[in-house]
RNA sequence: GGCCUCAUAGUAUAAUGGUUAGUACAACGGGUUUUCAUCCCGUCAAUGUGGGUUCAAUUCCCGCUGAGGUCACCA
């Protein structure tokens, strides 16, 4: 079989993270099965609009790696790829159900309709719309909604996550199928659109699990075979049980990538979020996930989303990078995350910092606030210096004799590379007798004002012997 | 309210009739004779509940409870 799938968001704002994996699994399903994905913008709801959306999408897909095989700027052959353009063919299908008494054009005013529901809703019996069917009903005209006439029937169907499914008749209605400003609505757009574009695999939310026998009965009304489908359960806020959405302050795939998160471990995290290959792999790479994907292993229950693991696998993914490509590597992925005072600094002396700090980096833009004094000195702030948990026990002459002494064993020091360096700190401490924690972290702080930075020896030897013995004097003399 | 779905540690999950219920994140403790981190080791921690079926149920069936979805001229 020719595998093609989609991925067909509503232009209606950014795409946050729980969106982002009905993305993931399709382009997965497509490439393992050598397919195709197509982008569809299903941009029907011009009320919802938001301009600059699609951007949006295709960035965030493209900032994934997610590339498609249809769809807007590639095209394809089954263009135009955005529903607000594809009007003509809608209304095609839309005459054929009508020609075979399958639709009919809704002289119902809203109002009369909201009656209905509230009716129902107080007699707490669900709304179905066919116990209302208007007796009389006109032509269908521009301006004029049409629905769908159901012949309602039990349901048997698979999912390929749920299992096998059956649904009765009283969940089937007459769904709207062009509304009045003669735009489809999802639930038949989407079905002409897949039929046209030979969509094989439906991958969507279980939200839409309840409209499937509407949906079947509409495939068998226009004579057209039932993809397969696939209900992806829902990825739950950190907080509650619900459906994480922007409510809950979800960010969109494009804030973590300016916060320094790396695709490789947003896709890893979000495709193994609700799925595994049974192994007990944790990083896995694109193609490690195309390779071993699999549709029946997708979970069938909530999965919430925890932003910690998320960051835990970003560190892990900074390090396999810096371990696989290099110094250079990370290098050319951390460009924009410098901090200000970085401007002017060399590739070469950036690349230096990087190495010896990337072990600490969480997202990338730890290096804003983790690498300042790297680039400038810092400001001297001697109640971090005294407060210090290994330095509260000192005094301050003691404090001032200590940098004094290392000040001058330093300014001796033959090579000032890492290893001499280490060797010149041990020297220190056997001859002030001070714990390394306690001389250690006097130099540290003295030199970065940090909380804590890369081993000392490596710390200076980057930093070089000038800025260092400078920032040693100035220490010495604020004491 | 009708219909539907789901249910293993705090979180993500493994184990589809037989295991001391495994792994990862988090938490906590320790090690790597300097901080923070990496890395390594260890500790804590789970089958919602009641019935069945079975020699044996996390696993199969039913009830209950809990959680979620859906019942739009939104997708």
């Amino acid at each position: 079989m020719n595998v093609v799938t989609r991925f067909a968001p509503s232009p209606t704002g950014y795409i946050h993270i729980g969106n982002v994996r009905s993305a993931i699994y399709p382009y997965l399903v497509a490439k393992q099965a050598n397919g195709k994905m197509i982008l569809r913008i299903e941009d029907t709801d011009r009320g919802r609009y938001v301009d600059g959306a699609t951007e949006l999408i295709e960035d965030t897909l493209r900032w994934l790696g997610l590339d498609w095989d249809e769809g807007p700027i590639v095209g394809g052959p089954h263009a135009p790829y955005f529903q607000s353009e594809r009007k003509e063919i809608y209304h095609e299908y839309a005459r054929k159900l009508i020609a075979a008494g399958r639709a009919y054009a809704d002289p119902t005013p809203p109002e009369a309709i909201d009656e209905y529901r509230k009716e129902c809703n107080e007699k707490k019996l669900p709304f179905l719309y066919r116990n209302f069917r208007p007796e009389k009903t006109p032509e269908w005209t521009p301006g004029i909604p049409l629905r769908f006439k159901a012949e309602p029937k039990e349901y048997h169907w698979h999912d390929e996550v749920m299992g096998d499914m059956h649904a009765g008749p009283e969940v089937q209605d007459d769904i709207i199928l062009i509304k009045k400003d003669g735009f489809p609505t999802y639930n038949f757009a989407h079905i002409v659109d897949d039929a046209e574009m030979g969509v094989t695999h439906v991958m969507r939310g279980v939200e839409y699990l309840s409209s499937t026998p509407n949906y079947l009965e509409l495939y068998e009304a226009l004579g057209l075979e039932v993809p397969k489908l696939i209900s992806l359960p829902h990825i739950l806020a950190p907080g509650g049980n619900k459906k994480l959405g922007k409510r809950d302050g979800a960010k969109s795939a494009t804030e973590y990538r300016d916060d320094g998160v790396l695709p490789e471990a947003m896709l890893n995290y979000l495709a193994c979020l609700g799925w595994n290959d049974g192994t007990e792999q944790e990083i896995y790479t694109k193609d490690e996930l195309i390779q071993r994907f699999s549709v029946d292993r997708i979970q069938n229950s909530g999965a919430r989303y925890d932003e910690v693991k998320l960051l835990w696998l970003n560190g892990q993914w900074i390090r396999r990078i810096f371990n696989e490509q290099g110094a250079d590597g990370l290098l050319m992925r951390a460009e924009d995350f410098w901090p200000e005072s970085a401007k002017g600094s060399t590739v070469e002396y950036r690349r230096q910092v990087l190495s010896i700090i990337y072990d600490r980096l969480k997202t990338l833009s730890d290096l804003r606030t983790m690498t300042d004094y790297f680039f400038r000195d810092p400001t001297i702030d001697l109640d971090m210096l005294v407060h210090n948990k290994f330095l509260k026990k000192l005094s301050e002459s003691e404090i001032e004799s200590l940098l004094k002494l290392t000040i001058a064993r330093l300014t001796n020091l033959k090579d000032w590379d890492e290893d001499s360096l280490q060797v010149a700190l041990n020297d220190l401490l056997t001859e002030t007798g001070k714990k390394p924690a306690e001389l250690f972290s006097l130099i540290r702080i003295s030199i970065s004002f940090t909380a804590f930075s890369p081993a000392l020896n490596l710390t200076m030897s980057v930093i070089g012997r000038e800025p260092i013995l400078a920032r040693l004097n100035a220490v010495a003399r604020a004491i």
